[in-house]
RNA sequence: CGGGGCGUAGCUCAGCCUGGCUAGAGUGCUUGGUUCGGGACCAAGAGGUCGCAGGUUCAAAUCCUGUCGCCCCGACCA
């Protein structure tokens, strides 16, 4: 491709509205623009990448048995009134109400529910399965707030799957079968990725992990241990139980009543009693399936709900209204403690080893100092029920780190959820009927193009992992009117074309510098520049884009090294 | 949805507070010339309904009201 005859429109300055260096990046080299908040034009060089992330995806995807197909983007609402998911997904779900054909159609975020339409239609028999169909398309949520360029949009591509099966064990293999594809796929791609257990949230369904890329860009958490022998998203996170009872034990003191006036919150009444947060124990009160339910933490920590379902084994749990705590406690909202209270507790697993602490009264403006768990309140149910801190250590005993990261691929196992409520049945060898067990499985195609560019660049631009580069090799031609300059510049041109390699050749008659920087900014791996000077010679230069120094070459030699070069580093990234 | 900010040339921004001639700069673009190995220089040009609508005024980029869009922080996020 010559340069003159392509369109890479790119920047010299960075547009006010970029902060994340991928964000900025991917805007200067030309390859997206904005079209509207939360939706982005992909440009010529970054459709490209697109592409060449995409071939990979469905290369390992077919490798791992998956079979491609295409669904709509537009959904009868019908399909997602059966499975309930029209209140679930709530303003995500994309409406199109201005028309009374389209009144009933909404914009698909996900496709379990056309998936598993397609599989009742067809799919009778256990012969048929298993089956696992996936597609690679555009998906559609009403994203409150778009951000950081490509990372976060209304409108993105995904690379999702969907399996169905006889049997649990059968989805465990194919769960993960779709496990190790995902880690061949980012590996290919050049991520640094971690895969982490997970919650799966509103999708239903018992497993799931995520993979991440930890990147400053990112708006999730990743908690892991300093050798990554432990990692979690921060919901999932696994927090070790307290060693043991403080050495520094203090002698207890006896429960005192303090009035506390219009102090509520931790802060206010940490600063009020003198104390720090962590002498706090922080009573929340939760309804759970209708009946009230306090969990005690200790003052600086935070209740995680699914853990705290879990310990409770309830199905529902929400935050109490102000009128049920009032009942429970008898006082207004913010003076609530265990002490002397009548209803199901569970107690977060660092609360035993407090000593001394402040709680509320249950009673309006009043708390209760010198509290000591086990003397003053029964503990019955001690679970992990928190978010974890720093200073927190993982099951294995390790100190845990925090790091921001995004999320670029979700595995799960549905089971049923789908299938039962969609009547998505097979006939078993016996003629009886089943809903087929499902797992799904999803890939954020264009945040693995942002998150390797997170993952790879520098002050000058991108530095493009070899597989995902829109082109292996840019021909830089300076003095470009002299004969020798163009005649070796074609002959390594058309001999890296026939080599199977994409060649940009940057042909425009521009200064020196203004081509270097454009080399640098679209990041392509190798650069073969070719001036009056040193073909004169009969040399050329090879420059790798993330090393420092220069390699001059016959012409001959820069053709084959580069080859070499370009082969050497695609064998990397194989599996 | 709460809080903050911004909308003026392709891009980065000044001008607005305190209304007043033909609305500016840098960069990019076009043409000519000199240059030519890491964003050169000279000269001449093209390019703007100052987001949109209404109002105040002799006069509005500037003041007022409304509206739309965009960004940031937070809430939300299969």
């Amino acid at each position: 491709m010559h340069w003159n005859n392509y369109f890479i429109p790119t920047t010299r300055e960075t547009p006010a509205e970029a902060i994340v260096p991928s964000h900025q990046l991917m805007l200067r080299a030309g390859l997206v623009k904005q079209l509207v908040a939360g939706a982005y034009i992909y440009l010529p060089l970054g459709y490209r990448v697109l592409q060449k992330i995409t071939n990979i995806v469905r290369e390992e995807m077919n490798r791992a048995g998956a079979i491609e197909l295409h669904m709509p983007a537009m959904h009868p609402v019908e399909l997602w009134m059966e499975t309930g998911r029209v209140e679930a997904m709530g303003d995500t779900l994309i409406h199109l109400p201005d028309q009374e054909w389209r009144s009933g159609t909404v914009l698909g975020p996900t496709h379990e529910e056309i998936i598993t339409h397609i599989v009742r239609s067809f799919v009778n028999s256990y012969k048929q399965l298993p089956i696992n169909l996936y597609q690679i398309q555009t998906k559609f949520r009403d994203e409150k707030r778009p951000k950081s360029g490509v990372l976060r949009t209304r409108e993105f591509l995904m690379k999702d799957a969907y399996s169905f099966h006889t049997s649990w064990v059968d989805l465990d293999r194919e769960y993960r079968s779709m496990y190790d594809t995902y880690c061949r796929i980012y590996k290919r791609c050049g991520l640094p990725y971690v895969a982490v257990e997970a919650e799966s949230g509103a999708m239903g369904g018992d497993a799931s992990h995520e993979f991440m890329v930890a990147t400053d860009a990112g708006e999730d958490i990743l908690v892991r241990t300093g050798d990554s022998s432990y990692a979690a998203n921060l919901e999932r996170a696994a927090i070790a139980p307290p060693s043991t009872r403080s050495s520094t034990a203090s002698p207890l003191e006896s429960l005192q009543e303090v009035h506390t006036p219009h102090v509520g919150s931790v802060e206010q009444v940490s600063r009020f009693l003198g104390c720090q947060p962590a002498d706090l124990i922080k009573t929340i009160i939760f309804v759970a399936d209708d009946q009230p339910l306090v969990a005690l933490v200790r003052g600086d920590h935070e209740v995680n709900e699914a853990k705290l379902r879990k310990a409770a084994q309830v199905r529902s749990l929400v935050a109490a209204d102000p009128e049920t705590i009032r009942k429970v406690t008898c006082a207004e909202v913010g003076f609530a403690g265990p002490v002397g209270l009548q209803v199901r507790i569970i107690v977060d697993q660092a609360v035993p080893q407090m000593q001394n602490a402040v709680t509320g009264a249950n009673k309006t403006d009043y708390h209760l100092k010198g509290v000591n768990p086990g003397r003053d309140f029964e503990i019955k149910e001690v679970a992990d029920i928190r978010l974890p801190v720093a200073g927190d250590s993982a099951p294995n005993g390790q100190p845990l780190v925090f790091e921001k990261c995004i999320e670029i691929g979700h595995v799960f196992k549905l089971g049923t959820k789908y299938s039962v409520s969609m009547k998505a049945h097979y006939q078993d060898a016996q003629g009886q009927n089943h809903p087929c067990i499902m797992g799904c499985y999803g890939i954020g195609v264009n945040r693995i193009m942002a998150a390797a560019i997170e993952a790879h660049h520098d002050d000058a631009g991108i530095i493009w992992p070899m597989s995902i580069t829109p082109f292996q090799v840019l021909i830089t031609t300076l003095d470009s009117g002299d004969e020798l300059v163009i005649s070796a510049a074609r002959q390594l041109y058309d001999g890296l074309t026939q080599h199977g390699w994409e060649v940009l050749w940057d042909d425009r008659e521009l200064r020196p510098g203004p081509k270097f920087m454009d080399a640098d900014l679209i990041g392509v791996p190798l650069r073969l520049t070719i001036g009056k000077k040193n073909i004169s010679q009969g040399l050329v230069e090879l420059k790798v884009r993330n090393a420092a120094e220069v390699h001059k070459l016959s012409v001959t030699d820069a053709l084959t090294r580069t080859d070499q070069l370009i082969r050497e580093a695609l064998a990397t990234y194989q599996s």
